[in-house]
DNA sequence: ATGCATGTTAGAGTGCACTCTAAGTCAAGC
DNA sequence: GCTTGACTTAGAGTGCACTCTAACATGCAT
């Protein structure tokens, strides 16, 4: 149960097999493990690992930055302090994406608003008719 | 004051001359306005209409679902409802977006929260040092 | 009248993050 | 032993949203 077959690995993160592999080639993952066959396994730490980075896809950061974070993760403890500067310094930037995104939601749904008042005012009493 | 240049439209709306032209020649904006001499410029109207744009782009509508709206709005009032489903719809994968940016957000957070205390740990009682 | 900023065009180029293709390997089940 | 399905590779292709290029036009300031 603690090595995950590539399939077992797609329905337990959500990524496709694709991605996988790409993020792989991009050096997000290492030392992935491979069977007898030469076919892929992974281990709990990996997926762990894997769903680390997908909240920090999901959440805005480019493969680029997060290649940055694994690069010192893989230096050793020594970069720790750094890696959480990284992360504090994201953190803030989806603070402020969060910000922007409400605002823009607000501007929607006060236009929604004014539809409703809009198709109100055309048909009026409607559930009467 | 209500007709702005292309270089007060962009500092006025955030986005590059360059993506003017863009949205407009993906019909994002249509009637635009030219001077004797050929050149754009932005009435009020239009600018609120790069706004609404902006708020669409700025919470992941696609350049072709926002197309999708405009070209309703240039179909006429008979489209109003279906303009308002569209929008409603986009508010609802919105908020989706936003609940897995939280979640994302948290677990990141406690991350940060866990190397704070690994930091912690390795050097107590730094500040009397 | 000359220089320069600001604008114009069509169309090519960029960067990102996948996503797919083609050709092949391997293990398990019939 | 043969099929099926899950896997392997290198590398090409896709879709999106810009973003830039090159060559040219306009109009204000000296």
């Amino acid at each position: 149960m603690s090595h995950l077959s590539v399939s077992e690995a797609v329905s337990e993160t959500g990524l496709s097999a694709h991605t996988l592999r790409y993020y792989e080639k991009e050096m997000l993952l290492y030392e992935v493990p491979r069977d007898s066959g030469g076919r892929r396994f992974y281990t709990r730490e990996l997926i762990a690992a894997i769903k680390f980075i997908s909240a920090l896809r999901a959440t805005g950061m480019s493969i680029h930055g997060i290649k940055d974070y694994i690069d010192l993760y893989r230096r050793g403890e020594h970069t720790a302090q750094q890696r959480m500067g990284l992360l504090q310094s994201h953190e803030e930037a989806v603070q402020a994406q969060l910000k922007e995104t409400r605002a823009s939601l607000n501007m929607i749904q006060r236009k929604i608003a004014l539809y409703q008042s809009q198709l109100d005012a055309a048909a009026p009493n409607k559930q009467r008719a």
